[in-house]
DNA sequence: CATGAATGAGCTTTCATTCAT
DNA sequence: AATGAATGAAAGCTCATTCAT
């Protein structure tokens, strides 16, 4: 009992790291993140953070995961409250792209892919975020030409990875201090891709 | 004469330094950049490196545009290596994709990303190139259907810009650890919106 | 309690760093002083030297104050430990004096004049030791006109700057491998200045 | 003879760097002088610095000397341009002061006290410089006593000892940052004294 | 559990010094 | 004679990490 209950508060400590070091990420970057960073995010000594999390490169796959399961909800739960195949569509798009420099969970998304590149882990768990993205736009794609709304000009999945890529394509230039690109655009060009892939005119 | 003796060494060395910087990014991520490292990859000591580039930004930011310059100038000799319009599209795409986990130049933009959020200058950088690749794009489908090869299912900026984004979301993953992307896919996929774009089957 | 438990640890390890740095001073010079020297003299790692006094100019600014402090008081007890006007000024000169090429408090006092020249701060602590130096020279002297032991040749204050002056001035030379000047000299000359200013024979 | 030549230009050169180390110390003071900050008031490359001064103590010994020599000789023309005692008695005083916080012989003198410390040279320099000075003022005095014009409370060695040391301690003060003195207050209570000592009215 | 204190490893940075030209 | 280039030693500074309380 006792035991539950210190693994239960450790369990919200740890939480409530991820969190805070999820807020650090955003505001410094993920390369300038220091254990001080996190701990004041959190309103901890820095000794507690290790405390709780001896690894950092635990905590900060933690971070990963919580961060890419949150997105990907969001996305689903957004999709799911519509009914009608364009609109979910939109929804889609519209909860694929950042909606600022500040969004924190799409920022410390884009702040892991560096990450990725040295771990196997945190590349598979963005793949695991890539192939659900995918499936998702899948099962939006199917059941618009089920419904007879959509006609694509290539295969579903085709269009589907298409349709992340571009997103993250859009994120990366989104997230940065790059002028040429703002979210406007961004929902334009992907709307217009995927009317000329759905053969559908979407309510953007 | 003396002077511009003096001054081209500098200049041979500070391009030295830039090469090994990019190589050094390579190897460890810009995160993990240390001067030694720079220092270790151009074969000289730390203090040299300081010498050069008293202030690091300095020298971070002309790996940039060098690595912006080379992948922009590759991409521009490929692709006006070939007449056909086609031959050139398929050209401009091969060369915005990164060739493999090992390509220093891609690798390098890549990781440059981090920089322009808290940099205008290197987001003004950023902006070039991307400006520069869509104009790059822009010709290219422009002269297609001049020559009555090409005919473009929407407005030749947005294709052109599409095809960049689509480009830069492809080279995020294949510079990962992501295995859902490869570049073999990657080629089909832009392949496969680019020929729905011109409505021209391209010689992929 | 608590916190003020901690407080007070950290203030008394803070005092015993501008100990162990005016020690350090006094050892290496002001000029020559390492972070190191003052850890090493301090028992302590020259990181501990930074968690307690992140800025070194602070702690540089204490030693000033406190070296400053405590001559001054020591001045003070000295003098008023005599009743007769002729033993407080001749304490008051005594005191004055750097006792000797090692007096730990007057070497560092002077190490600090150079401080003062880049540092208003410094600058106001040694006026403040100046005006109150000059203030207690006044009271002595005052006290003895009262007392009709001293007739006094210039204003009160006059004589009591150029008394301050001329320990300072004695103490430069005592405190440097000047030859010319010992503190016996400094005794007798300063007495002398005083005899004739008061019009009043010492007992030195 | 061609050595000779060279050995000639060689002494300018040190010449030269001895004048750009007085400026230098003035500008960043003793304590943080570099080879730099010399080499740079000279207008010469650091290398050349330690090819005419291999050994820096020798530069700032040489700097101790000329600063001496030159406090000195000007002290000596400008006091010997009157024939007046008083008004020689005057001149000593104003020589024997600071001009103001940017007076560089008298600034590169104080500075010096901090070497004569740990070296007896720098001590034998300074006590070389005291001695004269107080001939000076021996010399003033005597002639002074023979003209019928002063009629000396001490002996002639101990006026002008004090006359030398209240200079030194005036001087330690308008060089800092202390505000409790300026140069009319140390030439009133200079003249105060001399007046006193030498029961002669001075024409200040 | 949590913290403040303390440490030491690892880095940058500064600078006198060397050296080829 | 003089310089720019380069170095390495010595210092400071930052941090993760340890530990007693």
């Amino acid at each position: 009992m006792l035991d539950m209950a210190r693994s239960k508060k450790h369990i919200v400590r740890r939480e409530q790291l991820v969190d805070a070091t999820m807020r650090a990420i955003t505001d410094r970057g993920r390369g300038n993140l220091r254990i001080r960073d996190i701990a004041a995010e959190a309103g901890v000594s820095p000794g507690s953070v290790l405390y709780h999390y001896p690894e950092l490169d635990e905590l900060l796959f933690d971070v990963h995961r919580v961060v890419v399961e949150r997105f990907y909800q969001r996305r689903v739960e957004l999709t799911e409250s519509h009914d009608d195949p364009t609109r979910r569509l939109v929804a889609a798009i519209d909860t694929g792209l950042p909606e600022g420099r500040d969004d924190a969970v799409a920022k410390t998304l884009y702040e892991m892919h560096g990450l990725a590149d040295r771990s196997s882990q945190h590349g598979a768990l963005m793949t695991s975020l890539f192939d659900r993205e995918v499936a998702l736009y899948g099962t939006i794609l199917d059941i618009g030409v089920a419904a007879g709304r959509f006609t694509l000009a290539e295969p579903t999945r085709d269009i589907a990875r298409t349709l992340v890529v571009l997103e993250d394509g859009f994120g990366l230039h989104l997230l940065s201090n790059t002028t040429s690109v703002d979210v406007t655009l961004a929902r334009t060009l992907l709307a217009s891709y995927a009317r000329q892939a759905t053969g559908c005119e979407l309510p953007i």
